[in-house]
Formats: structure tokens, sequence, C-alpha cells
RNA sequence: GGGAGCAUAGCUCAGCUGGGAGAGCACAUGCCUUACAAGCAUGGGGUCACAGGUUCGAGCCCUGUUGUUCCCACCA
């Protein structure tokens, strides 16, 4: 069989994709026979261009997806879109912009059908990027949280929320963007600390018997300051408590009162009240009977109750207003501070709250379930520590806004009455008044928090509300949730409560978290920093595989990695590595079909590797089930390289390049059997590359992606054997490192003289040591050869070795190496005594500990006597 | 103000249940050895941040300290 000598990924990628589609292997059948295994995939934005963080979660996604279908699950990786409403909404309007008209200037209708138009020309994007990195999704299940199953779960929570009060309509201080001109949800709000100045105030009393002084970040909210608030216990202020100020600029009289919220160590102990643009305030407004007087519109600029300033931006206002409290003698000082100031999750623009009337979901009631079944370990977070990340927040978390002013979204399903003001919810679109009957109602222009049908998204992509469809009975609830930690107050706590209100279950019972991927300096990938790295340029240059490894290897869940081109190139070489192997593998193969020989044919290096091959499975498979992803890949990657490739096939070749055809064809039985189970087990990792292979090579059944997961086999493990292959490797590790002292080539071969009182053993592995060793003969005895004296010597624990080469032996040096390796022995010796003549160790260690260090010491003491009698045949020279 | 993570080789990071310090890259030396130079062999390089404690035994568990990153929080 000719093959390349280099493995090409663009070769074999996209056909091999198509391959499983054809075959329908991303299908997952509902199978009685079968346990269902379920993720649903977090759905990316329909704006989104797949980056490095979907490129981390596909991977991770995969691994499990693939290697539970392995073991025969019904294993099912739901996908879908996001609508993305403010990303979406923006994206258009820009396009619209292009022409010089807006939103407004089409209307609701007309711009929605743009932004559907939109939708088909561009929301196909990131799911044939999605495909470009193998994801086995079921993509005949794919859902867009806008189609008509979404919309109508999303209709029916919201209505039966309403209906059990747990959502309301309010006015109450909410995060107001003016530059996306919609309300946020407190967790949409990104705080950063900003530099700013603290400006102080003088407010006059009113009868002239003094003034105070107020402080404040925002100076430009005075012109909707209601009241003073000092603390009833501060002394300083107890006369004017009930008195009134007159408020600067705008010349109105307002309330001096007190309430515990003025701290009285902060600035000068007296707080301007702005109850309509802070939230503190409010609540203190509430509590004294304050006006509520709202003076900055939706677009951030001052509303007609600011007087001269009105229609200015709240940026201009601010400073016009400083400068003129300065002129007018009322701006005591103005000292630098800085301060937390709210942004906007999507465009980073400072937030200003404002009294708003918003719909909300009451968060309590719901909370407490929530809490309850990750507190019962219904659902557990993997790593552990993310619990209590997510217990804080849903501990404190406040009631969540949930209405939008966009167009693209799903719109609010309620209808106010003209005439008696009722509010009609309805599952169904409402033609009239449920209370009056008057035919005069308008819908809810609002549309829904894109969260809040993401939060359904477990449940509505299998069927939900229709508790009796198929796949909602067979696949619910899911398995694993795979995301990264910066979205599990956005996403999966919603996801929690959604579900056990709505289903009485968690969505599913494990939460893998993972970090986010940075630059290599260690800084986040964004656009504006312009140092993203593309994860579709990464795949046409490494291939696939070898970037779903990079995300995989050298990483542990919820931490962040640094993303380095050279690692995907270091894996790409592992594909090489694994693709060389196999061509070596089919070259020399003269079956056809995958069996090992009989128990009795097998080799002592067969059994070696076969019983690794044993230990791998079990440890691996181990590892995927407790979600050790890295780990797990890391010791199929050893195996593979070391185990395999460096070992067992260069073990081979004297047996298939030789004459015994016996031995031949048991060598070929075993290579292949192993690189079978290799290619399983590296399988969920990188599939293009292996199911290639297995395509290639003698196999049963349809496709790799179908075939069963390895198993530990109880009849493959030979400890003996083990270790008698590890002496022999022993032996060639110490001649290649003393011809390397040496600085022999390969070339220059010597007899080799091995003095053991294991000769069975290297009587055995002459074969392998001659090739491996650079040796043209092995000789194996009990003692010493003629002249061994003179030759240069090295020494394993159960083996001496001489080689004829006096003339390159410098005494001296070896003299001297000999004296650091027996230094390094007996210290190591030395420690193990301690501890063997510990009798507290001995008494309380575990009995294979224990077993364990006295063989170590034997080991120890043979390796040191060995050394020993090499340093007095060099000295007595 | 509260909470969390991280600190291991020159760099980036693994280290799963406490039991002989690892990988990739980089570096040095020698090799085109009939699978692979995207390779092979060999080697150098670590006080596992610091100080205590628990334990027969600590990179791992506990306490504190320092440095660093992040999250949460309504002191103007």
């Amino acid at each position: 069989m000719e093959l390349p000598k280099t493995y090409n990924p663009q070769e074999v990628e996209s056909k091999l994709y198509q391959f499983w589609c054809d075959g329908g292997y991303f299908h997952a059948e509902r199978d009685p026979n079968k346990k269902p295994f379920t993720i649903v995939m977090p759905p990316p934005n329909v704006t989104g261009q797949l980056h490095m963080g979907h490129a981390m979660d596909a991977a991770l996604q995969d691994v499990l997806i693939r290697f539970k279908r392995m073991q025969g699950y019904a294993a099912l990786w739901l996908p879908g879109v996001d609508h993305a409403g403010i990303a979406t909404q923006i994206k258009v309007e820009e396009e619209l912009r292009k022409d010089g008209i807006t939103r407004y200037d089409l209307g609701r209708e007309k711009f929605l059908e743009k932004v559907w138009a939109w939708k088909h020309q561009y929301g196909n994007r990131i799911v044939e990027q999605q495909k470009k990195l193998g994801a086995s999704c079921d993509w005949d299940r794919a859902c867009f949280t806008m189609d008509e199953r979404c919309s109508k779960a999303v209709r029916e929570v919201f209505v039966n929320l309403y209906e059990q009060g747990l959502i309301y309509k309010g006015s109450r201080i909410i995060n107001w963007c003016p530059h996306c001109v919609t309300a946020l949800s407190d967790a949409e709000v990104e705080y950063i600390d900003k530099p700013g100045n603290l400006w102080h105030i003088r407010y006059p009393l009113a009868d002239g018997s003094g003034e105070v002084i107020v402080a404040t970040t925002r100076p430009e909210t005075m012109l909707g300051d209601t009241g003073v608030c000092v603390n009833p216990n501060d002394e300083r202020y107890k006369d004017i408590v009930g008195k009134t100020v007159i408020l600067p600029l705008v010349n109105k009289e307002i309330p001096i009162v007190a309430d515990d919220y003025a701290e009285m160590d902060f600035g000068t102990g007296c707080v301007k009240m702005t109850p309509a643009h802070d939230p503190n305030d409010f609540e203190v407004g509430l509590r004294h009977n304050l006006e509520v007087i709202r003076v900055l519109d939706d677009n951030g600029k001052v509303n007609e109750f600011g007087g001269k300033y009105e229609g200015l931006d709240r940026y201009d206002a601010r400073k016009q207003i400083v400068a003129d409290l300065d002129e007018q003698g009322y701006l005591v000082k103005v000292e630098p501070y800085s301060h937390n100031v709210g942004t906007c999750y999507r465009c980073h623009r400072d937030v200003e709250p404002i009294i708003s009337a918003q719909w909300f979901v009451k968060m309590k009631p719901l909370a407490e379930e929530a809490l309850h079944v990750v507190k019962e370990g219904e659902t557990k977070f993997v790593p552990e520590r993310f619990t209590k990340i997510y217990t804080n927040w849903m501990e404190n978390v406040r009631d969540w806004c949930i209405s939008r002013q966009l167009w693209w979204g799903h719109q609010i399903p309620a209808w106010y009455c003209s005439d008696c003001g009722h509010i009609t919810v309805s599952r169904e679109d409402a033609t009239c008044c449920e209370k009056c009957g008057s035919k005069k109602i308008t819908r809810e222009e609002d549309v829904l928090d894109t969260w809040f049908s993401s939060a359904l998204w477990p449940f509505e992509t299998l069927g939900w509300p229709d508790t009796d469809s198929e796949d909602y009975k067979y696949f619910y609830p899911t398995d694993v949730l795979v995301t990264g930690y910066d979205i599990i107050f956005f996403w999966v706590s919603r996801m929690i409560f959604s579900a056990c209100k709505q289903t009485g279950k968690p969505p599913f019972h494990t939460v893998l978290i993972h970090g986010l991927i940075r630059d290599d300096k260690g800084r986040k990938m964004s656009k504006s920093l312009g140092n993203g790295i593309d994860p579709l340029e990464m795949i046409d240059r490494f291939g696939s595989d070898a970037l779903r490894m990079n995300m995989v290897t050298s990483n542990s869940p919820g931490n962040d990695m640094r993303f380095y081109v050279e690692r995907c190139e270091a894996m790409r070489n592992f594909a090489n590595k694994l693709w060389n192997a196999s061509r070596y593998v089919m070259m020399n193969l003269s079956i056809d079909k995958n069996e090992l020989p009989a128990l009795t044919e097998l080799k002592t290096a067969d059994k070696w590797i076969l019983s690794k091959l044993n230990t791998l499975i079990a440890d691996v498979t181990e590892n995927l089930d407790k979600y050790e992803l890295g780990i797990a890949v890391q010791k199929v990657y050893d195996f593979i390289w070391d185990s395999y490739c460096d070992w067992y096939i260069e073990l081979t070749k004297a047996r298939l390049y030789g004459e015994d055809a016996q031995s031949k064809t048991s060598a070929q039985k075993v290579l292949l059997y192993v690189l079978d189970q290799i290619l399983r087990l590296m399988h969920p990792f990188m599939p293009f590359i292996t199911e290639e292979i297995w395509q290639a090579i003698p196999h049963e059944g349809e496709a790799l992606i179908v075939a069963s997961w390895p198993k530990y086999r109880e009849d493959l493990s030979f400890k003996a054997e083990e270790e008698a292959m590890e002496s022999i490797m022993n032996a060639i590790r110490a001649v290649r490192n003393r011809r390397a002292e040496m600085n022999v080539p390969p070339s220059k071969k010597c007899t080799l003289y091995i003095v053991t009182r294991r000769p069975e053993i290297f009587e055995a592995g002459k074969g392998f040591i001659t090739r491996l060793a650079y040796a043209d003969d092995v000789i194996v005895s009990a003692s010493e050869p003629d002249g061994h004296e003179s030759m240069a010597s090295c020494v394993t624990h159960d083996a001496a070795l001489y080689m004829p080469m006096s003339q390159l032996v410098d005494v001296e040096k070896e003299l001297d190496r000999i004296a650091k390796e027996k230094e390094k022995t007996e210290k190591g010796l030395a420690g193990i005594r301690a501890k063997l003549n510990n009798a507290g160790f001995v008494a309380k260690a575990p009995e294979q500990v224990v077993a364990a260090e006295r063989a170590k010491a034997e080991k120890y003491e043979a390796l040191l006597k060995q050394l020993e009698e090499s340093e007095a045949r060099l000295k007595s020279l």
C-alpha cells in the first residue's frame, strides 16, 4: 500500500465529514435498548464568527459525545443558533445606515423582514464553520431560538410565570444603555473602575441660615434632585433635618431628610437625592416621599425637566452644569475620585440608572429550587469551586429585568386595554381585553431578553412544552453542559431555575466549565485588540485534529489557557507520527483480518505492549468518565509516541524483516491489533486522522466513529513480561547512553557482552538488543568475557554490559561518571532504607507501597554492586 | 468590602485518590538507522513562591505571609 510520507489533513477532512453525515452517524436514534447521552450545544450568536472560544467548547463536547457514542450510548449532541437580540439588530441597523435610513424609517414589520433576510443569508456561516471542527452534531435536530418551536416555548413560559405572579410589570430603577436604547439586566452591566471626580456643591438653606455641602460623581443628575439626606445620628446636621434647601441652577426648594443610608464618614455626610437616577436614592425617596423626576431621556439627553439644559447630551450637560456652578459660586471643590462605572456589555458605553416601567421575573421563589438541586448534588459543577460562585449569585439574585426596547426578539405577549387599563397576557394573540372585552387593545412593543429564550434551551429544543414528545421523554434531562465560566450567570443559572420550574427537573447533572482562551501574552482575544487568532486559519495550516488537540491537552477545567501556534504545530507533528506508524504497519501487512495470535505465540514484547495497552484502556476510560480530558489524552499521546512508536515498532522490525514466518505473522497481528485499539482511544480527540487510517486497515464495521470503545481484558495482563521487557529496555538505554558519551555513531557496531544472572531474559531479548543497541552480535553469559577489563562498559540493576572499544575508553572520565552514578544511587538507596527502617512507615503505609519500596531497595542495591564492581575493575587497570 | 484562582525547568503549562518531579517548545551533542528530519538517540536544566502545621510520608491536605489575575458588591 502506498501512502504519502506526510499526512495531509486538507485532503481528508471534508471528505470524511461528508462520509459521517452521509452515514447518518451523527443522528441519535431513540433506542430503548440503549441509554441516552445528551449534550445541548451552547448556541452561538447568529451574527457570530467562529472564534477560539467556540473551538474550545466544541472540542470538549465532541470528545464527550464521540466517547459515549463509541461506548454504545444513544449520543445526542443537539446544535443550534441564538438570535442574539441586540447584536443582530445592531448589525442590520448598520447595513441600513449605509443607505442612510434607520429602523424607524422602515417601521417594525419591514425592519423584521430585513433581519430575517439577513439571517437567511448569513445565519448558516457559523454552522459551516463548526463543521470544520469535526463537530458530530445531530444537524437534523438543529434549532434556532426564534423558530416556531422555541417561540412557542418562550410564550408558554412567559404566560406560565405571569399567571403564577412570577412575572410582573413595574417601575423600577433599571440599567439603561442610551446607545443601544434599551433596558439591560443586572448581569448585562460590566463595572469598570474609571477615574472621575467628586464634585462638592453648596446647597444653601432656604431660610438663609446657612448651607449644606453635598458631594457627587454625577453632577448632571442634580437637575433631578428632590431632597438632601443626612444620617439621623449625625450631630452636625440634627438641627437642619426637616428644613429645606434651594437647589442651585434649578432654584427649587427641596427637603432635608434623615436616613441611615447617609454615611457620616463619607464626604461631608450630606448626600443629594436623585430618586429617578439612582437605586439607593430611589429607596430613600420611597421612605421619605420624595418626588421622582426623571431628567434624562432614552438617548441620554437632558429632557424637558432640565430647564435650560434640555437637549444637551449627558456629558455636555455635566460640563455645562459644573461650569455654571463654578461661575455662580456653588462649586466648593473638585477632587479626583475613581469609582465603579457600569458599562453596557454589548457596546461598552456607560449605562445610566433610570427609572422605567419594565417587565421583571420575580427571582426569589425560582432561586430556591435552583439552589436546592445544586446543594443536593443533583447538578454538579466541574470543577467543584464554581458551585460556590453559582450559589453566591443565586442567593443574592435580584429580580430579572426581561424587557428590551428592541424589535428583534420574542415580542412580549401582553396587550394593554385603552378602555379599562387591564393587561391581557395570553398564549394566543389577544383580540380583545380579557377583562372588559374592549377591542381597543395594543400589544406591548418590547421584546424579551435574549437570555430568556436561551434559558429554556435544554428542554425547548427537545420538544417541550409537549411533554409527550418522544425526544423529550427519551433525551431529557440532558447530561452534561459544557461552557465557559464567563456565562454561568447569564446562562447556566437561568437554565437551571427555568428547567426546575418548568420541567420539574434540573436540566443536566453536570456542568463542565472551561476557561477562556487568551493570546500568547495572556490577554483576552478581542476584535478591538486585533490579537485574535482565527481557528479556521489554524485548521487550514495544521488540520482540525491538531487544533482540537491543542484545546484539550495541557489544560485543566476552569482554567484559562494561552494559545500558542507552536502547540498546534506540535500536534500536527503528532498526527504525522501516528500517520507514519500506520504506514509502517500497513506496508508490512500480509494479513487481512484483525485478530490476535494465540496466546502461546505471543513474544515477550507482544505481551509487554498488550499489557501496557490494557492498563491504558482502563486509565483513559476512567479519566474520561471523570471529565479529565487533558489527562486522558496525554496518556494516549504518550502511549502512542513512546510505547508504540519508539519501542514496540522498533522491537518488531527484526521480526518483520526476519525469516521466522510465524513470528512475523504474530508481530503483524499484534501491531494491527494495538493500532486498531489506539485509533479507537484517540478517535474522540482526533476524529479525522483516526477514521482515515482505520478505514485503510483491516477492520470490521462501517466506521470508526461507531466502533466500540476498547475494554480492559483480564486475559491480556502480563506483569512478568512487562518487567522482563523493562529489563531489556534498561539495558538498551544504558548502552545507548554509554555510546553517546563516547561519541560513537550508530553505524559503528560491535559485539555486546551481557553478564547477568537472568540470562533467559536477555537471551530472549537478543534480537531487540542487537538492533536497538547497535550491536553486531550479542553474547549472554553468567561470567565476564575475556579481556572485559579494558572494554567500555555500563550496568543496570540486573546486567553488566561490555563493548570491546578499549581505544575509546577514557578511564579517568569513566571513573568520574561511575562515581557520580554511585553517589546518586547511594543517595536514593539511603532514602529508601531510611523509610524501611522507619517503624511507622512499615506499620502504617499500605502493604503494596512497602513492598514496592523493598523491591526498589533491592534494585538499587544490585545496581550499586554492579557499579562498585565496574569501579574496582577500572581502578585495577 | 466579600469571594475565588494562580505561583512547578529558560517560556507555556500538566501533575487524576498524599507514596520514585513531567510534557510541549527552546537549548546542547550525535545521527538521512529500509514508518516518520513534521524524525531518531542522548544530555543539561527545578529549594514545586515563602513560613509554619498535620502525616510514617506533602508539589498535592490545613493555617498564615507575599506576589499576581479574576469575579461579585447600591457608600454619594
